[in-house]
DNA sequence: CTTGACTCTGTACTATAGTACAGACCTTAT
DNA sequence: ATAAGGTCTGTACTATAGTACAGAGTCAAG
């Protein structure tokens, strides 16, 4: 016997709103899960993880067409293995760049959190030098 | 003699638009530039590496609120120092975690990608257990 | 000195990502 | 068996972040 959750259940396990899960069901984030004689919708444990995924990656700056994409990665014998990899790839550069990017956030918040107890204040806004010199145009 | 920009040189310079430069204006983003006797706003050059941090940031998952934040960090002296060493080490720990969040995110690209020129093809989604196990709540 | 491009303010419209009902139908604890 | 609470579909509303005019005034190249 197989837990399965309503979609109330889900909904606090993980930590959204009921009608953004039906919105992510129509917008295609989350497949149709099945029916309960009466229509109710019957979810599996595995669902949580992937509302939670969602939640993670807009944090994280992917729109939920992005999020769509990630989602639909993976390797099955209806797609072909090259053309997961192109998929991949051009995502794995994608968060590398952002990771990049915060990287440079971060030694521009480090650095202004050092001049607080050191020398004396300055005018200075070392935060905007964070992403200069490189784009991040994909 | 400094050089200016009116609106539209601004604009071309950051690849943004102009009524995008007036809303963060309005937004508070942008200082309120000079102006001509005209009433035509006259930038600085400055002005487009702040608009090009902008646009960067929100690429990151910033909002505009919290962009206008992490440009209000300074070292001045209206503002205590301490407050501002408060502010940046929050901002900080929000940028670790979301780079720790994508260094997960890229591993199971990596792995993924990997899969597409080894083993057969298999239904699993690496993705999903990317950003498991640890949350980003802030 | 005109004419086409630029800028001004103010208001209205758009896209994305939800969020909130209404009215009807299920479930379940007492 | 019944009332309180959960779920259904469908439609409408909201917030955020722009984007697009309209109508009036300004600039600058020929």
């Amino acid at each position: 016997m197989t837990t399965t959750f309503s979609i109330g259940q889900l909904a606090k396990r993980a930590l959204v709103n009921i009608e953004t899960i039906r919105y992510y069901e129509r917008r295609g984030l989350l497949p149709e899960p099945s029916r309960r004689e009466s229509g109710y919708r019957q979810y599996l444990p595995d669902a949580v993880a992937r509302l939670e995924f969602i939640r993670h990656a807009k944090e994280l700056g992917f729109t939920l067409t992005e999020i769509a994409e990630l989602l639909a990665l993976r390797v099955d014998p209806d797609t072909s293995c090259a053309d997961v990899k192109v998929r991949a790839d051009a995502k794995i550069m994608d968060v590398y760049n952002k990771i990049r990017s915060l990287l440079r956030i971060e030694k521009a918040l480090t650095k202004l959190a050092a001049q607080c107890h050191g020398q004396g204040p300055t005018g200075d806004c070392p935060i905007l030098d964070a992403l200069n010199g490189e784009s991040l145009e994909r």
